[in-house]
DNA sequence: AAAAAGCCTTCCGCTATGCGGAAGTCGGGC
DNA sequence: GCCCGACTTCCGCATAGCGGAAGGCTTTTT
């Protein structure tokens, strides 16, 4: 279809539909608030197109304005998230059971589902007196460089894989994977064992496990990752409560393998009550 | 401005924004996944538009089309949507101090926005152990109606105040407040006390108690709430904690009020830990 | 089996749409 | 005072994109 990423030398050739998801697309992390003059710089189009587009967004609640002039995203945006069925609806059904793992771990929760090279965290729950963590709900992260990302790469197709490691794999930490046989036995161990452990790849000090979580037909829809300062904690002895907790949102996701014996019950809640030493996460440069 | 509500008995006179955003429109909590005629009906384009626009929101990310051609809300608008100020972001500073209220009370926490004439859930923490309550992240209910909503109108304008008075003002239960002096009545009490308690007004066999939550310049941004089932608990008792923890909240957004004595600290976790027996929680009929 | 009714997709010509230049307004700094 | 930058409004022209129509495909009806 129509390539979307214009490098915009050539004269603006974009379809009034691309204009207006173009202003969406200049808001990210770094740009919560904007001003008129800064999207019609971002976005390449006219201050006129822009000043009308804008109030045409802000009147249908796509974007908000304050005070000060400027623009963010607007409620009703936040408000549409929650409907995307790998966002809102997962979450609902999960978040019990990853309250549950916290609970037990006193580690830092995610759920992530894919989206195309990246994975989205569409919850991320921080442990108790910890420093934060990198991740935040809704965050965006390369899949190569995520424990979760990792396994949700294992579980697609060859054909994904492949093109996902043909791609650019920007190097995190000194210990982030990017040469591509390295990663192709990384995920062949990961298919195997349906458990993903890695040891400060995107962020140092960190320890992060990952398994799979299966949906309607046993494929793979998400993943839930812990996070624990490294060394805290040995990695297997997170496995079985993430495989408890996995095989739980399996289940009520209607996932044929995980359906089976005990009609669905919440996890007992005493697995791994062990105390988490702290330590420093650092904050890495920045997503994408 | 362009009014937006257009009851399309005329031929649509729709600028193309508004076709784009009236595309989203269509997607609510009933029709998460929606075929490419359902949604020609629903917006009133013609087909080939329908067609043409659906496929650029998709290429964009706006939306996802899942294997039975249905589409749905993608993960491109659930990220964008945690951009905004009133949502991701201070869901980010509150969830720490929500959560230790949780601990303490065991009731379901919310933590709400003004948007329109209605508030907007941008958490929702609902109890271990207790039925499913009536409120998702990303929720929308009209603030007559809720607790956090009586909270946020109280402290709005008085202009706004009117004008919300003056609107049609939906029933839910037997005790919903419809009639504009009883809800003055109640607004002014709760502007005096800084207090808003609720029985059954929204959904039966729930009791609901919110305080405001103030930013920058005091102004109030924010309101939290906590929901028991009735009867289990008196409400003044749960009041204590609920104050701290939004002055806890107001204090890490900057609210001048609540910067004063010792540096910004977690309430302590042992306020309220009582028990609190569990009740049937009903589904009201649906917002707006 | 044939026909009818859906759904999705593609094509193309006409014109209503919405684009962008330019002029006007407001406010702040030197 | 003047200038500069940010925002708003107006209007004529060209083209973007709208919608009718037709084609392919699947499912249901008779």
């Amino acid at each position: 279809m129509t390539v979307l990423a214009d490098t915009s030398l050539e004269p603006h050739r974009l379809t009034s539909a691309q204009r207006v998801l173009s202003i969406l697309g200049v808001f990210d992390t770094e740009n919560l608030a904007l001003s008129l003059s800064e999207i019609s710089r971002r976005t390449g189009l006219t201050l006129s197109t822009t000043h009308r587009l804008l109030n045409e967004l802000r009147c249908w609640g796509a974007l908000s304005r304050h005070s000060d002039g400027k623009y963010s995203i607007g409620l009703r945006i936040l408000e549409l998230g929650t409907l995307a069925p790998q966002g809102g609806q997962l979450r609902e059904i999960a978040l019990p059971f990853l309250h549950d793992l916290q609970h037990a771990t006193h580690g830092n929760i995610h759920l992530a589902v894919p989206e195309g090279h990246d994975v989205i965290y569409v919850e991320s729950l921080r442990a108790r007196d910890t420093v934060p963590v990198p991740s935040r709900l809704g965050g965006r992260w390369p899949m190569h460089a995520t424990c979760t990302g990792l396994v949700l790469l294992a579980n697609s197709s060859q054909e994904f894989q492949e093109e996902v490691l043909s791609s650019k794999l920007r190097q995190y930490t000194v210990n982030t994977l990017t040469d591509p046989d390295a990663l192709r036995h990384s995920l062949a161990e990961v298919r195997k064992s349906s458990v993903a452990v890695m040891e400060s790849q995107l962020t140092y000090d960190v320890m992060a496990v990952a398994v799979p979580i299966r949906g309607p037909r046993d494929r793979v829809v998400a993943a839930v990752g812990i996070t624990v300062p490294s060394g805290s904690i040995a990695p297997h002895s997170l496995v079985p409560a993430m495989a408890a907790t996995a095989r739980s949102i399996s289940r009520a996701l209607g996932a044929p393998s995980a359906v089976a014996e005990p009609p669905a019950q919440r996890p007992p809640a005493h697995w791994q009550a062990r105390e988490v030493k702290r330590a420093s996460f650092t904050r890495p440069s920045g997503p994408r």
